[in-house]
DNA sequence: TTTCGATCTGGACGGTGCTTAGATAACACC
DNA sequence: GGTGTTATCTAAGCACCGTCCAGATCGAAA
């Protein structure tokens, strides 16, 4: 429509504000952690005035929601590539990893989903986590398993390793990543042990 | 050393503001929600001014740990609870109900857990929730379980719980609440289908 | 009784989310 | 091209937040 190139002396109107302030908050995000993250803030490093992006989101949350959203989505990138790349095996290694390399992001990404009670759907089924999940579990299940169970499953896997994502963060678990020799061979591990508790359910 | 019975026209000094204050707390966060927990709300909660928590907490953030430690201190208890009652296949339920009941202080207790990077640990065996999951797979084990095996099974449980309880709050499962009658057959349903979406991982 | 230290108040500071009134500039139309 | 319309942005201000400080209050040790 009008794009006067997003740069050289501030114009005024910036062109393209709603992205740069999206883009601003990813920045401060990485750079200063999840508190640091207020609308004054983006507004700053966007460089306008505290009241600017209010034009262009409702507010706060409605920023946040945004980010996370875009969270989601380049979460939901990571597990698709990781499927192309090493199969539907290391989907939930690619998760719990996403999740540390972006600690920040993760958490603004589930705090909002939390409030909004959520979970930011992706149009396309080749980019929802959740359906790479169930393709993977169907594949593996060799087609014979009925949409409850798949359902179900996919949940479950999903509860696994976003519950994972977070603890493995404890100090807790440092001994025994070094034990294993790293997070990623912690990671695995943890995953692979993920069928054992349940014979405790199945005992009563 | 004092007590002058904590009640009773405000008798300048309060008696045990420390207690009171982390009452006042719980109060807001189960009556107005996590977002209204803040410093200022406490102390008027409790009938002072907004200085004086700080003759007891060394900022909000300390005020906050406390509430979490408690709040793991109940979670434990429910765990406990479950075991004695129902046996140890009730663990994981009596945890993910445990987190329905109390959503916001839920949330306060992991928020509190991620900027430590520490969990709140308990002093007596008996009453640390993850050691109650520890003595449950080795009791379904039959003890033939190594030590490194149950602390990653023990891992695996916690995180598939954890990741449930805030999972299953999500509209994405209401339909499937519906379709099994109840939040108490959902959770127990993901909870028996855990195992599933482990063959994924295996056949790489 | 005097002193002392712990506890609590009132007031202040900078920062926050958000609102309102007004300035600015891009667009649509004549 | 001039005109009005509309979206965008700024400046100023509101109430509230976490935190600090000087001083009032009081319990208990000396």
């Amino acid at each position: 429509m009008h794009e006067p190139a997003a740069a050289a002396a501030k114009p005024y109107h910036h062109g393209d504000l709603r992205r740069a302030l999206l883009d601003a908050a990813l920045t401060i995000i990485e750079r200063d952690g999840p508190a640091a993250l207020t609308l004054r803030a983006v507004a700053r490093e966007a460089g306008v005035s505290p009241a600017a992006p209010y034009h262009h989101f409702h507010d706060k949350n409605e920023l946040m929601s945004a980010v996370a959203k875009d969270g989601f989505r380049r979460l939901n990138e990571a597990m698709a590539n990781a499927v192309k790349e090493s199969g539907p095996g290391e989907l939930g290694l690619a998760y719990v990893e996403f999740a540390h390399a972006n600690p920040a992001l993760y958490r603004v990404m589930y705090d909002c989903a939390r409030s909004a009670e959520t979970f930011p759907e992706q149009s396309e089924k080749e980019h929802d986590g959740l359906e790479l999940v169930k393709q993977a579990i169907a594949k593996a299940a060799g087609g014979k398993i009925n949409e409850l169970d798949l359902e179900l499953t996919a949940i479950a896997a999903w509860s696994s390793v976003h519950g994972l994502a977070e603890i493995s963060r404890f100090d807790k678990c440092a001994p025994l990543k070094e034990l294993l020799g790293g997070e990623r061979a912690f990671i695995k591990a943890v995953l692979e042990h993920a069928p054992m508790f349940l014979a405790t359910k199945r005992e009563h």
